[in-house]
DNA sequence: GTGAAAATGAAACCGAATTTCAGTTTGAGA
DNA sequence: TCTCAAACTGAAATTCGGTTTCATTTTCAC
C-alpha cells in the first residue's frame, strides 16, 4: 500500500465481518480487540490489522464512530440516535455510561461560537465519579474516619 | 512493594527531582517521558520508573495534576489558578489549549446535581478542531471542489 | 479469463506504561 | 550514632494498544 492509495473500494470478507459486528453490538461500545475477539471466538479467520483497518474505514464512511476512552479506542455503530448522546467514563469502575442531555450540546455550539473551537462529540468522553464510585468513596471516607 | 504497600513516606531524590522539574514548567503540561528526558539532560541520574511513580504520587498529594491527551497522559503542577482552566485538544495538530469558561463550570455542576456523575476536569480533556485547523480543513474543502 | 489494484494477516515493530527484583537510601527507634 | 526494616530506585523485561511491513490472496473492471 503505497502514498496515494485508494482504500476501501472492494467490498471483501473483513469488510463485511467487522460491519456486522459493530452491527451486533446494537450501539455498544467495543474496542478494537473486542471485536477481533469476538471474531475469533465465532471461528472467522481474520487478523488484527484488517480488524483496525476496517474499522477506520467504516469511521470514514460515517457508519461507525470512534471515542476516546482510558487508554484505548472504543467503537460503535452510527445509529441515527448516537448523535446526541455523549460519554461518561468512570474513572474508577471504568464503566461507561450514556449521556443525553441537550445543555451539553448548547455549551459545545457556546465554545464553537465563542471560543472557537469545535469540539467532536464523538471523541470527547467526560471523566470523572459515577454515582455508585461516589457513594463507594463516602462509605470508605466514613470508615477512615473511625479509623 | 508487597500488596499492603505505604508508598509516599520518604522525602527523597527522586521525589524532589520530579517536583522541581515540575515547578520548572511554570503550569505547562509535560509528558512523563519529556519529564525524564529533561531531568536526564540535566545531566540528572534517574529511571523512568521512579519519575512515574513520582508523578503519581505528587497526583496523590495533589501537587500535580494528570490529564489524558491523545495516546498519553500529560503532567502539570496544581497551582491555585490551574482549578479554573479546561483542556482543549485539537484532534488535527495534536496542540493543547486552555479554555477558562465559567460555562463548563455551570454544566458540569448540572451534570453532577442532575445525572449524578462528578466530573473530573483535570482528567477530562475535549477533543476537536481548533481555529486554525478550521480554518485549513476549510480551505481545502474548496480546493477539492476546484478539482 | 486475466491482471492490476486492493485487501489480507503473520510477524515485526513502536511508544507509553507497568512489573520485577536485586541493590540502595531513608529515618524511626534502640 | 548505629541499626535495620521499610521504602525507594532503576535497569531490564513485560504488557498493551496500535501501526508497519511485506509476501500472498482476493476482488473486480476489462
Amino acid at each position: 500500500m503505497a502514498q496515494g492509495e485508494r482504500r476501501g473500494e472492494y467490498v471483501t470478507r473483513g469488510y463485511l465481518l467487522v460491519k456486522d459486528a459493530l452491527k451486533d453490538a446494537h450501539g455498544n461500545h467495543l474496542s478494537a480487540d473486542a471485536i477481533l475477539a469476538l471474531l475469533k471466538a465465532r471461528g472467522e479467520r481474520v487478523g488484527r490489522t484488517t480488524v483496525y483497518r476496517q474499522l477506520e474505514r467504516l469511521c470514514g464512511e460515517g457508519y461507525a464512530i470512534r471515542t476516546e476512552t482510558e487508554g484505548t479506542h472504543c467503537y460503535s455503530i452510527a445509529s441515527g440516535e448516537c448523535g446526541a448522546h455523549y460519554h461518561l467514563v468512570c474513572t474508577v469502575c471504568g464503566r461507561l455510561e450514556h449521556l443525553s442531555c441537550e445543555r451539553v450540546r448548547e455549551l459545545f455550539s457556546h465554545i464553537e461560537r465563542e471560543h472557537s473551537f469545535r469540539i467532536s462529540p464523538a471523541r470527547t468522553a467526560l471523566y470523572g465519579l459515577c454515582a455508585a464510585c461516589t457513594r463507594q468513596s463516602k462509605h470508605k471516607e466514613k470508615q477512615d474516619a473511625h479509623a
